[in-house]
DNA sequence: AAATGCGCCAACCGCGTGCGC
DNA sequence: AGCGCACGCGGTTGGCGCATT
């Protein structure tokens, strides 16, 4: 009798891999529509899809979801993705969640494919005193951030909208990145602050 | 025109976490 | 408490298209 690791290894020989046709987005789209986004297992079973239910969700997030933006990423998206970026980390799903419309693959491969020589660049820029306080407390204010969404997502009273900057943020006087100063903290207080009621 | 290198993006993979039983 | 399943996340890879030689 056959492990049931080697079974599943069996079955995910015989499943599609690599990139998705446009019968494939077809299928995917009418099921998740009819049934919703969850259960991704069943999703890729009874859709008719010979997908595990990883690829159908990957691609669904990533391209199928009616609400992605796509296209290029304009410059205070750029600019916004930096400095989220100096504050948190390579934790693109929270990154991606001050974007909306983008995903966390997408921001990923942006940052990877642009935004890192940017960044470089930037550090290379001549001694900034700031740059060297957000180094040191960068984690602490991430910190802050990350344990405050999850402390308000756990109670359940999160707006999010009020965490989320809006595409046209800087026409939104409410946080407008281009007044910030690059260097200073203010700029994340007044993120931190936009999350409470 | 062909070969090669490089950049970019979509997709895969492995691992960690949360949740229900 | 322990187990299995489903899901989410971040790192990595594969392949395509464009630029350069």
């Amino acid at each position: 009798m056959a492990h049931k690791n080697d079974t599943d290894k069996a079955n995910k020989r015989s499943l599609n891999k690599g990139a998705w046709t446009a019968d494939e987005d077809k299928k995917l789209a009418a099921y998740v529509e009819k049934h919703g986004p969850k259960r991704w297992k069943s999703v890729a079973m009874k859709s008719g899809l010979n997908r595990c239910g990883k690829s159908c969700r990957l691609r669904w997030l990533n391209y199928l979801r009616p609400d992605i933006k796509r296209g290029s990423f304009s410059d205070a998206e750029d600019d916004l993705i930096l400095r989220l970026h100096r504050l948190l980390g390579n934790r693109w799903s929270l990154i991606a969640k001050r974007l909306p419309g983008r995903t966390d693959n997408e921001i990923k491969n942006h940052w990877n494919a642009h935004l890192r020589k940017k960044a470089k660049s930037m550090e290379k820029l001549p001694a900034n005193p700031t740059a060297a306080l957000l180094n040191t407390e960068s984690r602490s204010w991430a910190d802050q951030l990350t344990m405050k969404e999850t402390q308000d997502e756990a109670s359940g009273d999160i707006n999010g909208d009020q965490l989320l900057i809006s595409p046209d943020h800087h026409d939104d006087a409410s946080f407008d990145f281009s007044t910030q100063g690059t260097n200073g903290m203010e700029w994340v207080k007044t993120f931190l602050e936009l999350e409470d009621p």
